[in-house]
DNA sequence: CCCGTACGTTAACGGTGTTAGCTCATGCGG
DNA sequence: CCGCATGAGCTAACACCGTTAACGTACGGG
């Protein structure tokens, strides 16, 4: 749980102070090295406040200058993060016309996300409630693209419901639960998760067909 | 993240020392309030070595008597869960003959036990991980509840596929996606988790009950 | 040129998990 | 009945954590 003798990364120090006008520029170092951290050592604890400044090359109370506590820096974090997450599903979703297809084709992608970032996709969704306070607008953005979606197919008659945010949230859930139990058991679906996925899209593609 | 000028809780000193061959008595003590704690702080970081110990009565130190960290401390309390779990899902469906509506009631019943114990379920299922290393037996006698009742249900013709690992797999990612969410996310599905439970369940169900 | 202020630093507090080494009573073998 | 091994627990300490208060320092505008 916490380090039991442990050894520490080597420093990165001798950072060059920044100019009068610049002092936002470390901010964004912070915010590189805490990405970089969390994708590298994929554990949430390891991303210690001491860490950070330490691969900055600052020392650790020069973080309180840009971010109020270490929740706000992760949130920050994770308000790139959403956005790259959403760009990287709209792309893969992108110049797919039918849009059944594409809804789940988003499934896929969204996943995919997740597995690639594990630690990200834990601090985003599976954290406690830090993460979520508000700054829904990203988050929002993402599910919106979702809800416009399952529109488009309840519109063509590919999906029988007339209840759109139930639909996307459902589908929403369904994803989360295979990423979610991909990124935190080590043996889940072992033999298969391309198949699982495909699975549960097809059964509940079919569900959503009509009564 | 950390307490700010914490006032910690009062002590509850004065625990008699164990008779000679007794010593596992403290190891009983120190699950039960490491569970109690969990319980009530609903809050993972809360439940420290310290806390516990406080609360048995002992000094820190001798939890590394009976665990030999405090992950290990955390998974025999999983351990516990587990049966609790298992022995709850059961108690609720049984006496229900039809299959698809025991399955059904069965999704229903881990959800509801996910809900009352957020941080359990969190421990069990959304952390990393520490607790699913092998300690498999328990867990998997959930699942093999799970799974017979699948098989039930493709004897009796409701669920049309031949491969009942991958549809028990499945419904457990079903379910489980429903109360992740609802465990880590607060303003979640807040207007009528219960009618987003039957909303997926239903649409599931469709798609399982054949082509 | 000088001094205010932006950009940091040093030192410290209280918390955490964990370990090494100690005390002290208990109960069993002689 | 007594000695002492051993079980049950404690004291003290280490290294790390998040966070704050108080202090330095160099740069650029007046």
């Amino acid at each position: 749980m916490a380090p039991a003798r442990g050894e520490r990364v080597i420093a990165s120090q001798a950072r060059p102070r920044s100019r009068r006008g610049e002092g936002d520029q470390l901010r964004r170092e912070i915010l590189e090295k805490t990405a970089g951290l969390l994708a590298t050592t994929a554990d949430e604890e390891a991303v210690s406040i001491r860490a950070v400044a330490q691969a900055v090359g600052v020392t650790p109370p020069s973080i309180y200058l840009h971010f109020a506590d270490k929740d706000d820096l992760i949130r920050a974090v994770c308000e790139q993060t959403f956005e790259l997450f959403d760009r990287f599903v709209e792309e893969r979703v992108s110049g797919i016309d039918d849009p059944i297809v594409q809804l789940a084709e988003r499934g896929r992608a969204y996943i995919a996300f997740g597995v690639q970032h594990p630690e990200h996709y834990r601090v985003l969704f599976m954290g406690k409630v830090r993460t979520h306070e508000q700054h829904g607008t990203v988050e929002i953005s993402g599910f919106a693209h979702l809800f416009d979606n399952v529109e488009r197919c309840i519109a063509d008659g590919s999906i029988a419901s007339r209840d759109p945010v139930l639909v996307a949230t459902g589908l929403w859930t369904l994803v989360h639960g295979i990423t979610s139990l991909a990124v935190s058991l080590p043996g889940y679906a072992e033999a298969g998760l391309d198949q699982l996925i495909e699975h549960m899209l097809d059964v509940y593609r079919r569900g959503l067909a009509g009564p």
